[in-house]
DNA sequence: GGTGCTAACTTAACACCGTTAGGCAGCTTC
DNA sequence: GAAGCTGCCTAACGGTGTTAAGTTAGCACC
């Protein structure tokens, strides 16, 4: 049946079926056959809507990134930054099979820049000089991007007995594993407020 | 000519051949027929020595992770900390397009968890608690793989008119492509600094 | 010193991948 | 009513990681 009467596929229907696809199965867990078949179609229907397949990842990260926001730096500096990098990491862990794409990826698209403007106009604006800026900006994506990515607490194997006499400082690793997302979010929580105490430190210093 | 005289592989040529393609012509770059032919072989004949792509990837990111040092810790948390952050920035700085594969990967093989307990050890042992020296390791190791990963200011275009009218905060985002090794390494040592200066702090308010 | 075993390679092939080419039917326009 | 575009289809290309089966050099052993 070629040429339904009402259109099967739509860029936003890609797109959702992609993303489901990606948290269940991971980012190499997606194929164009897999997609299309789970969209009730064949393979090449989907590049009638998406020219390539990293065009769609790209827009698929694009729509992720759309949850980040930099409003709060109308509150000041230090709100903005918090604000921008809980939203952003929250994003980012809400999909963390996509991250690696999203990390390398684009970031030239237009609501990207928009971002970065807002984020080092704010802090400029706060009277951090452009090279601060620049770093402080980069620091705190390093952050986001590498709680995001790393999950420091997964690298440890499931069985205890491992550790007890071969890693006595260790001990407690095992129960990383069962509060793996807690201690993400902690450790990420942590992070920021030293980073943000030590930035607010060094400023009233510079004064 | 099947069983040559003297063997024409060894576990560790085909890493050096790994890692040289990956360098070149990043991750996706390396395809076991590319990496056979690197070495006048056919593809097949790398299982003899390796059961996988992926275990030889881990194998790979191992040898990367053993330039890692955590010797400094006998110097003092805050020495300790700084020297491993560093070389393990440096390591992954010097092998960019492995990061990805290396920053969701393994962690699991014996080297890598010597380190961890190196890591918290060396906390402890300096009078952190044992829960924030866990959110210390695993916010130092965000930070060391944000920075390997990302590459924040590769996230630029390098057409500047663009910026001028639209972008007003960022005036000067495209001396950022030019020097961005530069910008990576010294917002890396930035964020580095403010957050042990941070940490610091926190420390003898504890105390 | 021949026999059999294992090691280290070969070529052929499988199932999958992203993507392109070409065919076909319904909708729109003249 | 004919032309052309749209949105799907099947077939196919060159690539991927990996397995199967064949071939021969080196080694252990009686």
């Amino acid at each position: 049946m070629p040429r339904p009467t009402t259109p099967l596929l739509s860029q936003a229907g890609i797109r959702a079926a992609a993303l489901e696809i990606i948290d269940r199965d991971g980012l190499d867990g997606l194929s164009m056959r897999k997609l299309a078949t789970a969209l009730g179609v064949s393979a090449p229907a989907l590049y009638f809507h998406y020219p390539t397949k990293e065009q769609l990842l790209d827009d698929v990260a694009g729509e992720i990134m759309e949850k980040v926001e930099t409003s709060a730096f109308a509150d000041g500096w230090r709100e903005g930054l918090l604000g921008w990098a809980r939203s952003y990491r929250a994003a980012l862990a809400e999909h963390p099979n996509i991250v690696p794409f999203l990390a390398q990826g684009p970031g030239q698209r237009d609501a990207s820049l928009r971002r970065a403007d807002a984020v080092h106009g704010g802090l400029v604006a706060a009277g951090w000089p452009a090279r601060e800026a620049t770093m402080i900006g980069a620091s705190t994506k390093y952050l986001v991007v590498g709680a995001a990515m790393g999950s420091f607490s997964r690298g440890f194997v499931d069985d205890v007995q491992v550790y007890l006499d071969r890693y006595p400082a260790l001990v407690d690793a095992h129960r990383l594993r069962e509060h793996a997302d807690t201690v993400d979010r902690d450790s990420f929580e942590f992070a920021l407020t030293v980073f943000v105490d030590g930035l607010a430190a060094r400023l009233s210093r510079m004064r």
